[in-house]
DNA sequence: AATAAATGACCGACCAGTCGGTCATGTGTC
DNA sequence: GACACATGACCGACTGGTCGGTCATTTATT
C-alpha cells in the first residue's frame, strides 16, 4: 500500500522545460521526443506517462515560456511609478529578453506564432494563449498611458487612442526584434527602439 | 537525334510556384515532395529532374515570392512623385499584399525568416536573399526621405536619421502585420498603420 | 507482496530520394 | 509515307531511414 509517489506536476514542468530548450534551439518539428527525454534525463516511455502526445508537450512548453516572460515583465515594471519610465521599461524588457547573439527566444516565439495562425497548426486550437498574453501586456501599456494622463504627463486627447498606441508599440517591438535578428550587426537595436520611444513620448506628452 | 525538348527554366518555375502555394498553406516541413508533384501535375520523379533536393525547391520558391513582392511594390510606387504619398504607398502595398482572411503570404515570409535565422535552417546559407530584399526596400524609403528633404517637404535635420527611420517603418509594418493575423478582428490594420504614418509624417515634416 | 513508476525494444506510418523502365517526339533511311 | 531507332521526359514502386507512440517487463518504494 502506497508505493513510490512522484510529484506529477513538478516532473511535467521539468519535461516541458527540457522541451522548451530544445524547441528554441532547433524548432518543434525537428526535435524528437527521444531527445526531449534524454534532455530531461528520463526514458522516452516516461515522457508519455506525463503527456499524451508531442503536441501537448509543445503546449506545456509555450505556457512555461509565457509565464516566464510575464513574470520577468512584471518584476521589471513593478515599483516604477513614472509613466514615461514605465513605457521605457516595457520596451527594454523586450530587448533584454532577446540577446542578438542568441536569438532562441525570438525563434521560439515565432514558432509559436506560426503554429497559432495556421489552421492545422499544432497550436491553432490554443491560439487564445498567445492572444491572452498579448492582451495582458497591452493592458499594462494602456493603463500606463491612462495613468500618465491622470498625472498630467500625457495629453488627455490621447485617451481615445490609448489602445491603438499600445497595439502599435508592441507590434513595433516585435517587428524590430525580428529584423534585428535577421540583419545581425546591421543596426543597433537599442538605438532604433530609442528613436521610436523618443518620437512616441514626444507625440503623446504635454508640451511646454 | 533530338526528341521532345521542354523549357527547363519555365518548368522549374511552375514547380516552384506549385511548391510556393503549398508551403504558404501548410508550411515547408509538412509539405511532401509528392504533394508538390501532384500540384504541379507531374510525377514525383520528375520533380527531381528539375531540383536536386526539396531544399532547392524551397529556395526557388522564396525567389519566386520575393520577385513577385518587389515587382508589386515597384509597380505601385512608380510614378508617385510626392514624398508623403510615396511613403504611404510603401506602407499600403504591404497591407494589401496581406489579406487578413488569407494570411498565407505572411506565414510564408515568417517561415522564410525562421529558416534564415536558424543556423541549421534550410535557408541559412541563403539568408542574404532576404537581407538583400530588405536592403532594397529600405533604400526606397531612405531615398524617398532624402527626396522629401530636397523638395522642402521634410526637415533637413532628419537626413542623418533617414536610415533609422526607414528601418523602424519597415520593422513596424512587419510587426503590425504579424499581430493583425494573430488578433484577427481585434483591431483594424489600416487604422493602426494610419496612426503610425500620421505620427511619422508629423514628426519629420516641416511645420508651419 | 503490492503497486506505482520507469523503461527501451518494438511497431507502423511516413517520407526524401533513387532507379529501372516506359512514353513521346523527333531524325534518318528507304 | 512508313518504319526503325535515338533520346530526353516522365514516372511511381521501392529503399533506407526516421520518429511518434505503445506495451511488456523491470525497478523502486512501502
Amino acid at each position: 500500500m502506497s508505493p513510490k509517489i512522484v510529484d506529477k506536476k513538478q516532473k511535467s514542468k521539468e519535461i516541458a522545460q527540457a522541451a522548451l530548450k530544445l524547441f528554441s534551439l532547433k524548432g518543434y518539428a525537428v526535435t524528437t521526443v527521444e531527445q526531449i527525454a534524454k534532455t530531461a534525463s528520463i526514458g522516452k516511455g516516461t515522457v508519455y506517462e506525463y503527456f499524451q502526445a508531442k503536441e501537448d508537450i509543445f503546449i506545456a512548453a509555450i505556457m512555461e515560456w509565457m509565464s516566464f516572460f510575464v513574470v520577468q515583465l512584471s518584476e521589471r515594471i513593478k515599483g516604477i511609478k513614472d509613466p514615461v519610465a514605465r513605457l521605457h521599461a516595457v520596451a527594454e524588457t523586450n530587448i533584454e529578453l532577446i540577446d542578438p547573439a542568441d536569438p532562441t527566444d525570438l525563434r521560439l516565439s515565432m514558432e509559436f506564432l506560426q503554429h497559432s495562425m495556421l489552421e492545422d497548426g499544432v497550436l491553432y486550437k490554443h491560439r487564445y494563449l498567445i492572444k491572452d498574453m498579448h492582451a495582458g501586456i497591452r493592458k499594462i501599456v494602456v493603463d500606463t498611458l491612462l495613468d500618465g494622463i491622470s498625472k498630467g504627463v500625457f495629453r488627455p486627447e490621447i485617451a481615445k487612442d490609448a489602445e491603438k498606441i499600445a497595439i502599435n508599440l508592441l507590434a513595433y517591438i516585435d517587428g524590430i526584434s525580428l529584423h534585428s535578428i535577421l540583419s545581425k550587426n546591421y543596426f543597433d537595436l537599442k538605438e532604433q527602439i530609442d528613436l521610436y520611444m523618443q518620437n512616441l513620448i514626444h507625440e503623446i506628452s504635454i508640451d511646454p
